[in-house]
DNA sequence: GCCGATAGTTAAGGTGCCTCAACAGTCTTG
DNA sequence: CAAGACTGTTGAGGCACCTTAACTATCGGC
C-alpha cells in the first residue's frame, strides 16, 4: 500500500548520491578528491564526509584509506556518471523544453536527479533532444507551443480532462502567483 | 556551494507531504481520517503516525486532538492539492507523453511530486495538454515522434550536443538493458 | 629531525522518522 | 455499567545524517 516509503529503499540516498557526484567532479577538476575537497564542494562538515565515505566504502561505492585519498570503484563511477547524465537530461529538458528559469530548472534537477529512474530518463532524452531536433515537425512544434494556450480557460473544450474535478493549473498557479505565468 | 542541502528545507519533507496526501484521500473517502487509518493507508505504524500528526500541527497544516479525528487546515489542504496536482501532471506526462510503463511512471511521480517546484508543474501541464490535443501540430508530432530515432547513433549530426563527451543514453540504458528501449 | 600548520578522525550530541512494547482511553455488548 | 475489544498514546530505542569540539596524523621548512 506504499510506494512512497520505497523512497528510502533506493540504492543510495539523495545525499550519497551528491556525495558520489562530488568525489567524481573532484577527481575530474583536480585529479582527486580529498575529505576536505569534498566538504568544501557540498557545504559540510569535514567529520560529516569522514563517516559519508565510511558507509560509501561499507556499499562498495568508494574505497578510502586513513588520511588518503578518495577513489570511486566502478559501480561508484557507474553511479554518478549516471546521476550526471540524469541531471543534464533534466535541466536541458525544465529549461529548454518547458522554457522554466534556468535557476528554478537546475535547482529542480538537483532535487530529482538521482529519483527518477533510468527509464523515464531515457525518454526523456528522447524527447528533449527530438523536440531540439531538426526534424520539420519539430521546428512547427516550438513556433506553435510558443502561442498555444496557458490557461484552462482557453483550452478547447475536452482538453481539459486531464484536470479533472479541479483545474490543476490553478492549484498550482496560486503558489506562484499569476503574473510570473502569464494570464 | 549547494543547493541540494536545500532538499531538507522544503516546506514539508518527503514524509509530511505524504501523510498530507493520506489525510486528503481518507477524508473524502471515508469522511474523516483518524490515526489508524492513516497508518494503515501508508504502512506505517500508528505510534508513528501520532507523532507525525504532532510534527503537522507544529506546522499549522493539521487539527488533531488526542483521540479525535485529523483534519486538515486550510494551509495543509493547499499543500495536499498542490502535490496531488503535481503528481496527476506527473504521471499523465510519464506514461502518456514520454510513453513510460505505467507502473514506473507512478512509481517516478511518486518520488517526485513533492520536489518539482509549482512553476515546473505548470510548464509541464501546459507541455501535456498540448502535445495530448487535437492541435494539428501536436497530432503530426505523436506521429513524427513514434518513429524517431531512439539511439544516439541514428541521431542527425548535431543532434547530440546535448549529450557532449559520453552519450547519456549509453550510460542510462547501461541500467535497464538494451532490450527494454529498443536498440 | 623537530615544529607548527594543515588535514583528517573520533566522540558526543541533535533532528527526523521509524519501530515495538506497554499503557490508557473509548466503545460495544451482554 | 462492567469486561473485553479496539484504538490511540507514550516511551525507549534504532538508523541516517549532520554538527562541534577535541584529538591525531602528515607534511613543509628551518
Amino acid at each position: 500500500m506504499s510506494i512512497w516509503k520505497r523512497f528510502s529503499e533506493k540504492e543510495v540516498s539523495h545525499s550519497m548520491a551528491h556525495y558520489l557526484q562530488a568525489v567524481a567532479a573532484l577527481k575530474t577538476d583536480k585529479g582527486h578528491a580529498r575529505v576536505g575537497d569534498i566538504a568544501e564542494h557540498l557545504g559540510v562538515s569535514k567529520s560529516g564526509v569522514t563517516s559519508m565515505m565510511r558507509a560509501l566504502q561499507t556499499r562498495g561505492l568508494v574505497t578510502h584509506e586513513r588520511y588518503g585519498c578518495v577513489e570511486l570503484t566502478g559501480a561508484g563511477q557507474r553511479l554518478a556518471q549516471r546521476t550526471e547524465s540524469s541531471r543534464r537530461v533534466l535541466t536541458t529538458f525544465l529549461s529548454e523544453i518547458l522554457g522554466v528559469d534556468e535557476g528554478i530548472a537546475s535547482e529542480d534537477a538537483c532535487m530529482i536527479e538521482h529519483l527518477v529512474s533510468p527509464e523515464v530518463s531515457v525518454e526523456l532524452l528522447r524527447l528533449t533532444s527530438f523536440l531540439r531536433s531538426q526534424h520539420p515537425v519539430a521546428a512547427q512544434f516550438r513556433e506553435a507551443y510558443r502561442t498555444s494556450p496557458r490557461s484552462c480557460s482557453e483550452h478547447a473544450p475536452g482538453a481539459c480532462d486531464l484536470c479533472g474535478a479541479t483545474c490543476l493549473r490553478e492549484s498550482l498557479v496560486r503558489e506562484i502567483g499569476e503574473s510570473e505565468v502569464g494570464a
